[in-house]
DNA sequence: CAGACCTCCTGAACGC
DNA sequence: TGCGTTCAGGAGGTCT
C-alpha cells in the first residue's frame, strides 16, 4: 500500500531505468482499472516518444513526453515492476511498457501490476495540473516548511467541524497524508484524532505539521532500500522501515504510558490512538 | 455546503 | 482441512 514516500521511491526507480529512453510499445491487458483507460490517448503520448521526465503530484506518478503526460496512481496494491521480458509473470499485470532497445543498455519492460485495481491510469495532451485527477489537490507538504504547513492547516481548519484526522487526510487540504501517517503524526503530536479541526490551536497545529513532515521525510530516506531492490521489486519494502507507534496496535501497550491503544472508526476508516497521551 | 458513509477490489487473516 | 466472513485502504460519488 504505497503512501507518498513509497510513490516517491517508485518514481526514483523509474527514473533510474527509463529516463531519457524511448517507448517502443505499450500493451494493455485490461480496458479499465478504477475507470476506463484511454488507451489510444496514452499510445499517442508514449509510443515512439522519449521519456523526458517523471514527476510526482500527490500519490500520482506522471510520465512526461513532448506529446503530453501520462498520469498513473498505484492505488493500494499497485506496482511498477522492472522486467527483462514483456511477458506478464504475475497475475493482475494490467499493462506493460516496452522501452526501445538501446546500445549498451539493458532491455527494459515496465510491468504495472495491481491486484485490487484501485489504481488509475489516464493522460492529457495539455496541462497535467488541469487534469481532473490533479486539479483540486491541495499543496505538497514536502514543499512547505513546518510553519507554512501549520499556517495553511490552521487557516483551512477555521470553522471546520470535521475530526482533525479526517481533515489532514483530505487531499483537497493537503496531499500525501494517508491513514498510517495521519495516525502516527497525531500520536506524536499528542492530539486526539477525534478533536474537531477547527478546535485545534495554532501551536498544536505547528507541532502536528512538524511531525507530518518529519514522518514523511524519514520514510522517504528509508525508502532507499526499495530503490535498491527495484530491479526485483515485488511490492516495495521501504514503508515497513518506519516504526509504527500506534497504527495497527490495538490493545497493545502505548509506547509512552503503557495504556492499551484504542481502535475506532472514523468515516469508515480505522484510527488508532492513545486515550491518555492524545487529547 | 459540510460531513458521514458507500463503493470499487482482492487477498490475508481470521473463526467455526 | 476447508470453507465462509471480515477487513484493509485512496478517492470520488452519493446521501443527508
Amino acid at each position: 500500500m504505497p503512501e507518498l514516500p513509497e510513490v516517491e521511491t517508485v518514481k526514483s526507480g523509474l527514473e533510474q531505468v527509463a529516463l531519457g529512453r524511448e517507448v517502443a510499445s505499450i500493451k494493455f491487458y485490461r480496458k479499465d482499472l478504477r475507470e476506463k483507460i484511454p488507451q489510444a490517448l496514452i499510445k499517442r503520448i508514449l509510443v515512439g516518444e522519449k521519456i523526458l521526465s517523471f514527476s510526482r503530484r500527490s500519490k500520482y506518478i506522471l510520465i512526461n513526453t513532448s506529446k503530453g503526460t501520462v498520469i498513473s496512481h498505484l492505488g493500494m496494491t499497485g506496482a511498477f515492476l522492472t522486467r527483462r521480458s514483456s511477458k506478464p509473470e504475475k497475475p493482475h499485470t494490467h499493462f506493460v511498457i516496452t522501452l526501445k532497445k538501446a546500445k549498451g543498455l539493458d532491455d527494459v519492460f515496465l510491468h504495472y501490476v495491481d491486484p485490487r485495481r484501485f489504481g488509475r491510469l489516464s493522460a492529457t495532451e495539455t496541462s497535467a495540473q488541469e487534469h481532473p485527477y490533479l486539479a483540486s489537490l491541495g499543496p505538497e507538504p514536502l514543499e512547505l516548511s513546518s510553519k507554512k504547513l501549520a499556517m495553511h492547516l490552521f487557516e483551512k481548519a477555521k470553522g471546520r467541524k470535521v475530526p482533525i484526522k479526517n481533515f489532514i487526510m483530505d487531499a483537497k487540504i493537503v496531499v500525501g497524508v494517508g491513514n498510517i501517517y495521519a495516525c502516527e503524526s497525531l500520536f506524536k503530536a499528542g492530539i486526539s484524532p477525534l478533536r474537531l479541526a477547527g478546535d485545534v490551536e495554532y501551536d498544536e497545529m505547528l507541532i502536528l505539521a512538524k511531525y507530518i513532515l518529519q514522518t514523511l521525510k524519514k520514510a522517504i530516506k528509508q525508502g532507499g532500500t526499495t530503490i535498491k531492490d527495484f530491479q526485483n521489486a515485488d511490492g516495495g519494502t521501504g514503508y515497513f522501515a518506519i516504526s509504527l507507534k500506534v497504527y495497527g496496535r490495538q490493545d497493545l501497550p502505548c509506547v509512552s504510558c503503557k495504556t492499551p491503544i484504542s481502535q475506532i472508526k472514523q468515516s469508515g476508516r480505522s484510527s488508532w490512538y492513545c486515550k491518555i497521551c492524545q487529547n
